[in-house]
DNA sequence: AATGAATGAGCGTTCATTCAT
DNA sequence: GATGAATGAACGCTCATTCAT
């Protein structure tokens, strides 16, 4: 049953809701405890209780949102955009400006997948994001612009690149996301459009 | 300190360490209990300590032995090759093979990459299997066959579509390796390539 | 971190600390469990987590309280007392009621003294109170009340005849406090007066 | 049943006996393991077995020879001393020798004391050797040597100065056993003798 | 005499969750 | 809304002891 909440409620909520965020991308999901994080907000543990039926469906939660945000994110940064080409592109560069913004977030997807428990609806959310990607390579297709193909697997296929470039060198390496993402998509583009 | 283990000790050994690797990933690491693996195989608490020094250094240690084996099989396949193009293509070939007979390592790689204990260890496992492919795209380079670049991060972009849709496409949809491997391949020799 | 405790949980915590330092006293530190001393007073193990960081801790802490109740037990008997030998006297009488009426930590202090994890604490513990006797030492001898000689090592020569007193008459053989007393008395006056 | 032991054998349980001692002394009784014992002088578990029925009957083993061997010791220092205040002094003088060179044994004593399990074979060996003293005591105050009192007690009062201030002087502070045991002489032959 | 392997109860501690106030 | 107190199963790990070889 959802809560009407007090403002003072909500703020507590997303107080509760970003610390255990950063707290569960530091130190992991199981290490961390909800004692931990009610204490580290310096209230009581019954609060937790009062906003989040379990620690569970918190970190479902977050999963949730961050994805929701991600897809958002995602559909405002091409909007307006005429060539699929010019979609991919930016689709890519938005999801690794994401990444950048969001260490944390990537962080929890990351072990949200290896945990048969949270795996399906991480698969469910990518999915989703992926296959709007698919379309643009599908319009790019039919439109003559790239040669044919796959188009799910070469949204995969530049999922993989822009996630695995952006953990290694922007959140790990610190480098720049500009940089990176001009390369990432240089690879992707090259990666779809072949020989073209 | 070493323990000097008898033939009948290295099987249990052995045992322990199959046993745990498969739960480890089909159920998390935090999740297993040793309490668990020992249940399972039918022994008492005491034996998984005789073994191991703890829950920890036995997943440090799969970790390591799955990096050593992935390594090993990646180094047999392109041995004997002599153009760096071809290395690098049999280079992704061998990783999904060993990702589609592996599953479970991969699954626990992907763990360990998010949890901030063991993802030092991840990472410089990683660096090493990653410099060898980037050596191979720096040849190929030096031989004018494809366009100069950063080759760390070609090299990594690689790495990201092969993982990535080993995950997505051999274990999670179960298709064929072969299929799966011959995109991979196309999709980063395009990459790198470019429009060569 | 501090808990701020209410009535209810001052009173647990009290309850704990004496039934804890009973068993510690009865059965030693090493074979008292948390589990039995939780069970012994009905509570849940949690219980005895919420109120003390750990089993040593707790120890510590009846360690600690119980130097200082002898220590202010034995300064506000001596207080008012003008001549240093009779300080001396009334400290070894109170020392050897407090003996008498604290038998368990009596033996808490034997066995922590043999353990080096403890030992230092109640070495400077120790030091403090024998400081104390020896600053009247001192004096004793500065009035020309007792020959000069070297105050701590006479100090110490009076707590071993007061405390290995204790130990054998009255806790092991049930021997009046006020009798032993005056023989300790006696012969610790006599060690420090000498042949005057 | 008494195992008879070849050479060997004998020298096997000595040198147990030794680590043993040591380690329980340092480290304590009970955090001391089998394991540790064994480990400590390159052996099987089932060694520790073979020689000693258990951890517990191994400690009553060493306690029991160290007060035999404590005992013996004295009794060949005061051998041929016809004045019993001599016996007295040497005998101070031979425990605290002891002490400064049983160390370990000393610490094991206290502990030992301490313990309910093992506290009645302490008292009982202990009073062996008390009763010895005594009858020195005895003997003096029958020659006129000493005024009348509780020859028990005051051999207490004795053996509470000397281990006192062996624990305290020479253990603790390292200072020269002859320097301490001088000291403890002089204030136990005053506290027997008093004003005479 | 000695080994390596195994046992399993028990240890100190943690933690998600509940509840009275 | 929020607190401090409590629960108790479960955790990782230890250890005295036993046993087959």
């Amino acid at each position: 049953m959802e809560r009407r909440l007090t403002e003072r409620g909500e703020q507590r909520r997303t107080q509760l809701v970003e610390f255990a965020t950063r707290r569960f991308a530091e130190n992991g999901y199981h290490p961390t405890s909800v004692a931990e994080i009610v204490e580290g907000i310096g209230v009581g543990k019954g609060v937790f209780y009062w906003y989040f039926p379990s620690k569970e469906q918190l970190f479902r939660e977050i999963l949730r949102d961050a994805q929701r945000d991600l897809r958002k994110r995602q559909q405002q940064a091409i909007e307006g955009l005429d060539l699929p080409i010019d979609r991919i592109e930016q689709g890519i560069r938005e999801s690794m400006r994401w990444s950048a913004e969001n260490r944390h977030l990537f962080v929890l997807f990351q072990f949200a997948t290896s945990e048969e428990r949270f795996a399906p609806a991480m698969r469910k959310g990518e999915e989703v994001a992926v296959a709007d990607a698919a379309r643009h390579v599908k319009d790019a297709m039919a439109d003559g612009e790239i040669p044919d193909g796959d188009p799910m697997l070469q949204a995969h296929a530049m999922l993989g690149v822009a996630s695995h470039l952006a953990r290694v060198f922007i959140h790990e390496q610190g480098r720049s996301g500009d940089e990176i993402a001009d390369a990432a998509v240089e690879f992707c583009l090259r990666g779809i459009l072949g020989g073209a």
